[in-house]
DNA sequence: TTGAAAGCGCTAACAT
DNA sequence: ATGTTAGCGCTTTCAA
């Protein structure tokens, strides 16, 4: 048991080496499992450190080591359920190691990337995962200087920077769209964020209209707005859209949850889904299986690549001489749900 | 423009001073804003600064100043919707400080929380953040002598380590338990996560048990499962209730998401709610507005939580002779929706 | 198996 | 307004 003198001072190693009578630096490899040490002076010195309750001070072994165990991850957004998804397959795969998750919040606002970036390379992370490979040019070259392996993940349209994990969206969008059509229907509206910041849906909004273009489709309608998704967003949208074009036969949301709350509307509405009018949504988010039809989505594999992310950069610190600038697409499947299939 | 040469050593003080021609020090207190610098020599050491891509070394610089701008925050789960909205009610709160907020995440178990913890405080923090007031001896003595502000949140029926910030969830159960009793409902089902772990969730249900018992009124039937809160599974905890026991005029579901999947289950099998059947969740999350019908719920006070909090902490680092110990208890507001006023 | 010395990159406290 | 000196608490390296 601790003591409980209410210290101030932090606890160094010098009382530990004190209290057991033992020098300083074997205290450390006793602390740091590292180097011969007898079972005796072992015991002794752990026991003093666990008397005295004391934290070793990772700053100064940091700095004399010039190691940090850190990993700095940034993504735009904690409030919908995509990144914590990804960051609990971090987590997962980065347990096996010593490495450490930092978690980085940007509200998809370059700026305050940029500034949160600033922030955590200057604790010089032992690697970086990032969200999207869109960048501002200090972002990218704080990056590129950042002396440790970089992986941007969600995304592969575009140039990364080091390794990437992520699928593309402009397939999903096309896929999304390939398998609208196969199934009837014609026209077609989209419901989304507002997207000059989120490049992904911009990316798979693009993917879905060219698609349409090639069969001489255009999308009918459109919808964008602002904020957080949520179901009542997807009900207003919704309601929004069929009043002024009434004659959709298909609805694409940017995200599930919206699709959720789309979904929820039109059944309330009396509107056959998917006969009648057909949804879609993106994230393939399981939170939602119990909606009163499973919502068609894409499954964005966001836990794997989590996981594939944290895998490459475990394997980078462990060896660095592997190659950079390793690239991971992995395949977003479609899920069908009962909502796209108008049978 | 950062030079692109790939260095591997990262850059130090001293390359800014050796290409300003300023000494170290002074390049310091510019970088730093600290101390008179003339606006000539400010300029050049900023030049220099920006031409190399110099991010100064926070490990260095919190070693020699014996300050971390840190504020470690620790939270059971990322993956439901409460504490994403308390972070971000620190988040917001931090801004207006030099405070950045580290998030750690225990699971609900209390192993990795002590994991978690020793490791958060090994970096020498200013201040601790740290979900519920139960804790293992280890981690409340490492909180004693963390020999920072520490402020304890989301619940205050318990004994605090310093601050603390939150609801009382004994009462929050009381209040949901009166509410019910006073619309007429009588047998009433409770639905939630198996409890060991989650102390808040118990303590509802302790003040709601034992408000029933005061009007001589035991629950009717319980269902407890683990693993996250998904609409799934509160469909299926309600299928399961109501086949074992149908003539339940009430259930009282551990969080909303659970309690918006019973409500589209009930919904769907053609019960009258909240007539036939009365129900409600907790949590307030505002993503389900939206649902057939407005869920019943009492709001946790999640984001006040996370401001009031970091605000306490702000003033403590800015302060330091402050008051140890203030305990501040939010008010929970019971949100009756649409599913639990009979009439 | 253990210890002593040097220094990691910065900043506090003094000079000047 | 700028520079110098001495550490911060550890780990690395080398010696015993």
């Amino acid at each position: 048991m601790p003591v409980r003198t209410p210290n101030k001072r932090p606890l160094t190693l010098r009382d530990v080496s004190e209290a057991s009578g033992v020098s300083e630096m074997t205290v450390s490899r006793v602390l740091r499992n590292k180097g011969d040490v007898s079972e005796a002076t072992r015991k002794r010195v752990q026991d003093a450190a666990k008397q005295l309750g004391y934290v070793p001070n990772k700053i100064a072994g940091a700095l004399a080591s010039q190691r940090v165990n850190l990993v700095a991850v940034i993504i735009p957004s904690l409030g919908n359920m995509v990144f914590p998804e990804v960051l609990s397959g971090v987590s997962e795969v980065l347990a096996n190691t010593d490495l450490q998750p930092v978690v980085g919040v940007t509200d998809y606002l370059p700026e305050k990337e940029e500034k949160v970036l600033f922030e955590m390379l200057s604790w010089r992370p032992s690697g970086v995962i990032i969200a999207g490979l869109e960048h501002s040019d200090a972002s990218r070259a704080m990056l590129r200087q950042a002396g440790c392996p970089v992986v941007e993940i969600m995304d592969v349209d575009g140039e990364p920077v080091d390794a990437c994990v992520g699928i593309s969206h402009r397939r999903a969008g096309r896929k999304m769209a390939e398998s609208i059509l196969q199934n009837g229907y014609r026209r077609i509206g989209f419901l989304g964020t507002k997207m000059p910041l989120d490049h992904r849906a911009r990316k798979r909004f693009e993917g879905f209209t060219q698609t349409l273009a090639k069969s001489g489709i255009e999308i009918t309608d459109q919808e964008f707005y602002s904020g957080g998704s949520a179901l009542a967003k997807g009900r207003e949208l919704t309601q929004k859209m069929l009043e002024r074009t009434p004659d959709l036969d298909f609805l694409y949301y940017s995200n599930d949850m919206i699709g959720a709350g789309g979904l929820l509307y039109l059944l309330e509405k009396g509107y056959d889904v998917p006969g009648q009018i057909g949804i879609a949504g993106f994230n393939g988010v399981e939170l939602l299986d119990g909606l009163p039809r499973k919502l068609a989505s894409m499954d964005a594999c966001r836990r794997e690549i989590g996981q594939r992310a944290a895998q490459i950069l475990a394997d980078r610190v462990a060896n660095p001489d592997t190659d950079e600038g390793l690239v991971v697409e992995l395949t977003p499947k479609l899920q069908p749900g009962e909502t796209l299939n108008r049978t």
